[in-house]
DNA sequence: AGTAAAAGGTTAATCGATTAATTAAAAATT
DNA sequence: AATTTTTAATTAATCGATTAACCTTTTACT
């Protein structure tokens, strides 16, 4: 079956007219005279009747804009990032962009390769959850002048635009509230990592347990991406088998609060009756349990407009302000 | 800051030499005699010297190809939509595709938009877990010789490239384990949609009670997927509060799942104690619950790997034999 | 020495869309 | 009637990469 390819010029030869003028009337710059108010009707149907759809290739090579950014991403099967996702699509859908999305898998080379990779089809700009240690790889990116916005995590020390949530605050005060209903040794667990984010998080924790007088450094536990089952396991039994028994821990990211709950369960610890717990971010999970899970929950959505706003707005204008936003995640109790 | 872009005419007016022998060398199509050593080398040396990214638009443009396909999933937010994109997107890169990813969202006209999207940015070909009444809309697709793969849901009465599971067997057998295990009055609960692999869920499980004499209608509840929640309280009540109590509920469904689940905590009733639950699906959730909830593990990874393999070979013969594959989910008891 | 073959390039057309600059005819104005 | 303005188009260059078809110069062979 042999289909041909619609473009401009067919439309324009099926009609007897320049491609210009085509091009013209289905752009709409067909104002004051460009072209008849009849040749026009004719050019619309007869791009209707042949169905014809745009080359964005060839408009983009022409115009030196692809109309699409590129999102990265740790990982697009965590729900965190899926939703951050869905909703930088929707909104990017309406301001006519296109989404690509890549996985650094929260490693570095995979980041560069991944930059490169979206480089090369010419995306207008880039949304980045950067991964640990990038901050140089972003540094070159502003040096060379491309519209980016982080988002989730951050570089203080860049001056770089950004969508960020108090995570300091937020924990500071979630953690005063877990001691003000009595629990006495909190504990900490959050990834081996150094990221602003969760240091951030690790710092709310901590400044919130010294103000109480009930620091203890040993509670502060690290686990790796890599191995966070075994890793978490042996956290939850130096945290609950020493003589030091914590009786609540606050996980610092999702998959933590995944692994954390499920080694508790399997260590046949009662949540809520021998420790209390308290997640950062949603998940499903979390509404499904016997037990009540206080968690802070992100703006999500928001994150999502923001960023989009923030990368649109650097890249129609590469000499518009550099803004860092905060929003506030809340904890739901 | 200005940044010139590094073009093929940069290079070669750096070289003194013209843009075709620089396409030459660096698509690796200077054998028999074609470029020199030294000038290769050379060539070489400066492109990277000055950093040069092709650009994959002028490139697509003019080659016909775009080197991306499109993947159109129903919820990226969705954990198994997230998993069947992270790993499709592993392959693709492998390949040397982009993965674009649009939401449907369940919606036809959805569906339409996003493909009529996808066309103008020239996508080789496409990956779809296609909405309830979009046979003809494949249809046309096919009809115009556009390659695309289905996936997870398929069109029986279509001739075209799928990947799905053995939703009935699958699910005759998983139920029939069930009956074995002593429960005598199992329920479905499935979504108000007419669909292929959902429909051959609830096959499964009819035949399945049917063979054990075990079959009543009102036993089998549907759901809409706008009012999920609503509709998953109202459908728990009428089978467990009317005299025929039923004493186990099929899930047919991830999403399904996690509202059943949730609403059976809601109405205290116990799991494994007043009723035993089955899920279609693997979720975060399942492995955290105090008790055991057998469910269905559909092979992901698999699915898109092999979607990814009859994608490309359509698109790189348009008369590739149409190859309708199945792969076997489990259950995980 | 004369011719053929190999080596090492270059030219120019092309993909499809955009748009500044131009042209030509018709209508309006003086 | 002559000039200006308006209307309605067209021409041609351009974006960046690819590649078939050429063109020189050098080397090999009889």
């Amino acid at each position: 079956m042999k289909v041909e390819k619609v473009s401009l010029k067919i439309i324009a030869k099926e009609l007897g007219v320049s491609a210009a003028t085509v091009s013209l009337v289905l752009n709409g710059k067909n104002k004051n005279g460009r072209v008849s108010e009849e040749m026009s009707k004719r050019i619309i149907d007869k791009a209707a009747e042949l169905n014809y759809i745009p080359n964005s290739l060839a408009k983009g090579l022409k115009m030196g804009h692809s109309k699409s950014i590129g999102l990265i991403v740790a990982d697009i099967s965590n729900v965190f990032f899926g939703t951050l996702a869905l909703h930088i699509q929707n909104y990017a859908e309406k301001e006519g962009y296109t989404v690509i999305i890549g996985n650094t898998n929260e490693k570095l080379e995979e980041m560069e390769k991944i930059i490169a990779f979206l480089n090369s089809r010419q995306v207008d700009g880039l949304i980045i959850t950067p991964a640990e240690g990038s901050e140089e790889l972003i540094e070159s990116l502003l040096k060379v002048n491309k519209p980016l916005v982080l988002v989730d995590r951050g570089f203080p020390k860049l001056n770089v635009p950004s969508v960020l949530i108090n995570n300091y605050e937020i924990c500071y005060r979630s953690v005063k509230q877990l001691i003000g209903q009595g629990y006495k040794n909190p504990a900490f667990i959050t990834y081996r990592q150094d990221q602003y984010h969760t240091n951030e998080r690790k710092r709310g924790f901590i400044e919130a347990v010294k103000d109480a007088d009930l620091y203890k450094p040993d509670n502060v536990q690290e686990v790796s991406y890599q191995m966070l089952e075994k890793d978490m396991d042996e956290a939850i039994i130096r945290l609950l088998h020493s003589k030091n028994r914590v009786d609540a821990i606050f996980f610092a990211t999702n998959t933590i609060s995944m692994a954390g709950i499920k080694s508790l369960l399997k260590h046949e610890i009662l949540i809520q009756k021998d420790i209390q717990v308290m997640c950062f971010d949603e998940t499903d999970a979390i509404n499904l349990f016997p037990f009540r899970v206080p968690f802070i929950k992100q703006p999500i959505e928001e994150m999502a407009k923001r960023s989009l706003e923030l990368l649109i707005e650097r890249i129609e204008n590469k000499n518009a302000k550099i803004r860092k936003q905060f929003l506030e995640a809340e904890l739901i109790a």
